[in-house]
DNA sequence: TGCTATTAATAAGA
DNA sequence: TCTTATTAATAGCA
């Protein structure tokens, strides 16, 4: 049940199609001393620099391999350290490939990022005292803050202030309904099963079993209008 | 300028220091003819199973390579293929470790993600016809799925009522404010300070750039109170 | 943390 | 896609 044999690389894939593993004799003679045609089959990996690939080809390609390997390797931190992770994706064209419960996590997320909505300095928000002479706590902050440790604060505030913003534009004038396209029926469909096809997930703990078992899906979802 | 010499693992982390790399008399006799004293430095690489790390030290230790390798595969796919790319990872402890620009790639995608909010049929859902019978989209959709695809169409359907959920409970009661745990001046710094230690990131449209140039950070927040 | 011996990921080619 | 030849990640130690 557990004996996979030989190489067992973890199977994310539903077993829709066997691997049929096309020429099996190659681990039989290992020695080249025959060695009739071999003018090297492939250059094996190269080294590559990290740039944006410019051939769209390619970097489709790698973008397909690389994304894979990167939600294989979150569902097994996931599953080795029980940890929830989840991956937003967006493609050059917009396409979103998403690794895990995102929404869920977004939610978990959303509510631990430290964003406060209040501004009148009498608000009350929450046990830590912000109102004693008429700054807010991140105002205040501001000055006790070491000299040497003023870029990583700053840094800090620039996050909070984005996700403040975030928060509001979610919050107010949600046009989402009206904005979003359409999303019709069949495409819709077609839409998720093409994404869905480069998708290995399954997370949010316990979702990544090894071998056979029963895999939950990401959220797989594309927009329908790339960008034109 | 770019010959790195020897073993170039694309450094990640600010060149804060050298390394030092203790014993470079390996390479000079690779023969073990003399091997005076090897007695296995290490073991090298293990092969491991994908399960639940019991020890807890070992699942730490094992979390932040790893976290570490993810980030920064998702820092080299953002380039190479000019995507954008937000993880959200949750400890155990439920501590938050971000990469990328997460709160814009969330807003992005919960623009982007199909939820419809109206139930009522005439409602004009934008361009893709609903309205026929009576039935909305998604009741009419599943009619024509194939029997084949009832699996993967019934999983759609489940991430959709997901995405609806969470999307209700974040414009909804908006009790965030209220129930956010303070976040304290002091602690919040000291908090992000020790987040950020173990962050490498640094993504969202080329802000990887190979070796040493300026990296920005990723969202590097913790939840004030690990849980209890 | 840093160091290796290994395993795992993947760039090219077919 | 599938198959290698290589490079890259990392498990176990110190």
């Amino acid at each position: 049940m557990e004996d996979v044999g030989e190489a067992s690389t973890i199977t994310c894939l539903p077993p829709a199609k066997q691997k049929p593993l096309r020429n099996p004799n190659l681990l039989a003679n290992q020695k080249k001393e025959t060695t009739p045609k071999k003018p090297r089959t492939t250059k094996g990996r190269q080294k590559i620099e990290i740039k944006e690939i410019e051939v769209e080809n390619r970097r489709q390609v790698t973008f397909s391999k690389r994304r894979t390997g990167l939600f294989k390797k979150a569902a097994e931190l996931s599953v080795l350290c029980g940890a929830q992770i989840g991956i937003i994706t967006f493609s050059r064209c917009d396409r979103i490939y998403s690794f895990g419960n995102v929404d869920t996590l977004v939610d978990k997320y959303i509510r631990k990022t430290p964003v406060m909505l209040r501004t009148n300095p009498g608000g009350n928000v929450a046990a830590g005292g912000e109102n004693n002479d008429g700054l807010m706590w991140w105002e205040r902050a501001v000055e006790s803050v070491p000299e040497e440790d003023m870029e990583e604060y700053k840094m800090a505030l620039g996050v909070l202030r984005e996700n403040l913003l975030t928060r509001i534009s979610q919050m107010g004038n949600d046009r989402t309904v009206e904005n979003l396209p359409a999303f019709p029926n069949e495409m819709a469909m077609a839409d998720w099963k093409l994404t869905n096809e480069n998708l290995m997930a399954s997370n949010d703990r316990g979702g990544y079993l090894g071998n056979d078992a029963g895999l939950d899906l990401a959220v797989p979802f594309m927009s329908p209008k790339p960008r034109q």
